[in-house]
RNA sequence: GUGGGCGUAGCUCAACCUGGUUAGAGCUCCAGAUUGUGGAUCUGGAGGUUGUGGGUUCAAAUCCCAUCGUCCACCCCA
C-alpha cells in the first residue's frame, strides 16, 4: 500500500459516523440545554500559549507536542487541548466581561505525539466546556453534573468521579514545602521519576504508580488538610452540592492533574471498560489562567471529553449495534438507455420532492440491481424496461412486503410522498 | 522514550513451531441455475509481490536482521 494514514490517526469510516454524530449532536444538545454557546478557534496557535499555560515541565508541553514553524519562521503548534485556545479567544475578542458570565462550548479534533495505544492517539477528539467569570462552586458542579448528564444520555454507566482539589496561589507553594521536606529524606531510594518530579513539580510524585514509591506517599501530608480557608469550604462545597445531585464521587487526594494551570477543583471521570486509559473525562478549575493572559482577573472551570473513549465504551457496551446507515427510499431500477434517462429524470424529482433515491449506474442485470437495491435496504423500487415505457408505466416494487404494482411514472412519486 | 505481541485475499483467519509441488477456508463480491425481479439453497468464478528491504538456504509465508505499521502495557492523559 503506497499511502497510509499517519501513526497514531483514523479514519473515521461510514460505518462509523453514525455513532459519532450520535454523540456529537448529544454533547451540543446538553451544553446548550445547560445554555453554553459554541466557539471553534484555529487547530494551530502560537507555541507559547502552551507553553506557558500548560507549564513548561509537563509531559504535554516537553514530549507531546507537535510544533513547527512556519515558512516565516514563527513557532506554530498544534493543539493538545483547547482550555488555553479559548482562552486566548475570549480574551481577544472581549468576550470575557465584569459581572458577566460566559459559557462556552466546543467540539473539535486535538493533536499530541505519543504512542498508541488502547484509547490514546495522536490526533483525537473532545468535546468540552469552559466558563468565565465566577468562582461560585456551584459552577463546578453544574460542570460535572452536565458531563454526567451527557454520559448518562448517552447510556454510558459504570463511571467513577474522582474528585481533588489542588489548591490556590496562596495554599500550593505551602503544600510544595510541606511535600519537599516530607520526601527529602525519602526520594533517594523512590523511582528516577519521582526523582525528577521532585525537582520540577513535586506534586506529581502523589501520581507515582510505582509499588516501591506507593510506600511512602501514603504516608505523606495530603494536600486538603493543608488547604487555605477558601479552597476548603470551596472545596466542601462542591461535595455538598454533588451530593444533593446525588452524583457518586471519591475524593482522590492522588488525583493530580497533568496541566499546570489547574487550581482548586480537579476531577476525572474514569471508566472501568476502557483499559489502562481510562478517563474518559477530565477538568477542574483554573482561577488565574485569564489574568495570566492578560485579560482581567477571571475566575474560571472547564472539562473536556475524551470522544474516541466514549466511542470504544458506547461499541462495546451495545452487543450488536445495528450501523443504521440511512438507506434510500426509493432504487430505480433501468434496463436500456431510454428506460435509464427516464430512470434519472425520476430520480432527480424524487430527491426534488425530498424522497431519497439512487439508482443503478453500472448497467448491472435487473438481477443484480435488484439484489443492490436490497443491500442498500432500499424501501421501495421502481422497475422501468422496454414493456413498460410502451404502456407509459413502471413496476413499483415494495421491498418489505414483496408486492408490486403498475403505476404510472409521476403517479409513483405521490405514491411515496403520500 | 522503554518493553512485549502481531502484520497472509476487501474482511475474519489457516498454513509458520518442524523451510519442500500451484499459499487455503469462511464471509463479501461477480456469474449461472431463474430469457425482466432482492432475501434462502446449489454450482462456478474473480480476488495474493504473504507489510517493505536485506540475509541464510538447492529451496523462505515459514529461519535471521533491519525498517515501517499495528496492538497492548509502562510513562502520562481525553
Amino acid at each position: 500500500m503506497k499511502y497510509t494514514a499517519p501513526r497514531g490517526t483514523k479514519d473515521i469510516l461510514p460505518d462509523e459516523t453514525s455513532v459519532w454524530q450520535g454523540i456529537e449532536k448529544t454533547c451540543r444538545k446538553l451544553f446548550e440545554l445547560y445554555n453554553y454557546s459554541e466557539i471553534r478557534t484555529p487547530v494551530f496557535e502560537q507555541t507559547e500559549l502552551f507553553t506557558r499555560s500548560i507549564g513548561q515541565t509537563t509531559d504535554i508541553v516537553s514530549k507531546e507536542m507537535y510544533t513547527f514553524l512556519d515558512r516565516k519562521g514563527r513557532s506554530l503548534t498544534l493543539r493538545p487541548e483547547e482550555t488555553a485556545p479559548v482562552v486566548r479567544a475570549a480574551i481577544e475578542n472581549n468576550l470575557i466581561q465584569k459581572d458577566k458570565l460566559t459559557k462556552l462550548y466546543y467540539i473539535g479534533p486535538m493533536f499530541r505525539y505519543e504512542r498508541p495505544q488502547m484509547g490514546r492517539q495522536r490526533q483525537f477528539h473532545q468535546a468540552g466546556i469552559e466558563v468565565f467569570g465566577s468562582d461560585n462552586p456551584a459552577i463546578d458542579v453544574e460542570g460535572i453534573s452536565l458531563a454526567m448528564q451527557i454520559f448518562n444520555r448517552l447510556g454510558i454507566s459504570n463511571l467513577e468521579v474522582d474528585l481533588n482539589s489542588v489548591g490556590c496561589n496562596k495554599c500550593r507553594p505551602e503544600y510544595f514545602i510541606r511535600i519537599k521536606s516530607f520526601f527529602k529524606d525519602k526520594i533517594k531510594s523512590m523511582c528516577e521519576d519521582c526523582q525528577k518530579r521532585f525537582e520540577t513539580n513535586p506534586l506529581r510524585i502523589l501520581d507515582c504508580k510505582e509499588p516501591n514509591c506507593q510506600k511512602f506517599i501514603e504516608k505523606a501530608p495530603a494536600i486538603k488538610d493543608i488547604l487555605c480557608p477558601e479552597c476548603k469550604t470551596h472545596f466542601e462545597k462542591v461535595i455538598t452540592g454533588l451530593e444533593s445531585l446525588k452524583i457518586k464521587y471519591k475524593v482522590n487526594n492522588r488525583l493530580v492533574r497533568g496541566l499546570d494551570y489547574y487550581t482548586c477543583t480537579a476531577f476525572e471521570i474514569v471508566s472501568g471498560q476502557l483499559g489502562a486509559q481510562n478517563a474518559v473525562c477530565g477538568g477542574g478549575r483554573y482561577d488565574t489562567l485569564v489574568e495570566e493572559f492578560g485579560g482581567p482577573k477571571t475566575a474560571a472551570f472547564g472539562f473536556a471529553i475524551g470522544l474516541e473513549r466514549v466511542v470504544e465504551i458506547i461499541k462495546s457496551t451495545k452487543s450488536n449495534n445495528q450501523p443504521s446507515k440511512q438507506a434510500p427510499s426509493l432504487y430505480v431500477a433501468t434496463m436500456g438507455d431510454e428506460a435509464e434517462k427516464i430512470g434519472f429524470e425520476l430520480v432527480s424529482k424524487a430527491r426534488g420532492a425530498g424522497i431519497s433515491a439512487d439508482m443503478d449506474y453500472l448497467r448491472k442485470s435487473l438481477k443484480a440491481q435488484m439484489k443492490t437495491a436490497d443491500n442498500e435496504k432500499a424501501k421501495y423500487v421502481l422497475i422501468i424496461g422496454d414493456d413498460e415505457i410502451k404502456k407509459n408505466k413502471a413496476i413499483l416494487k415494495n421491498m418489505q412486503t414483496g408486492g408490486q404494482e403498475e403505476i404510472a411514472f409521476d403517479e409513483a412519486l405521490h405514491r411515496l410522498t403520500s
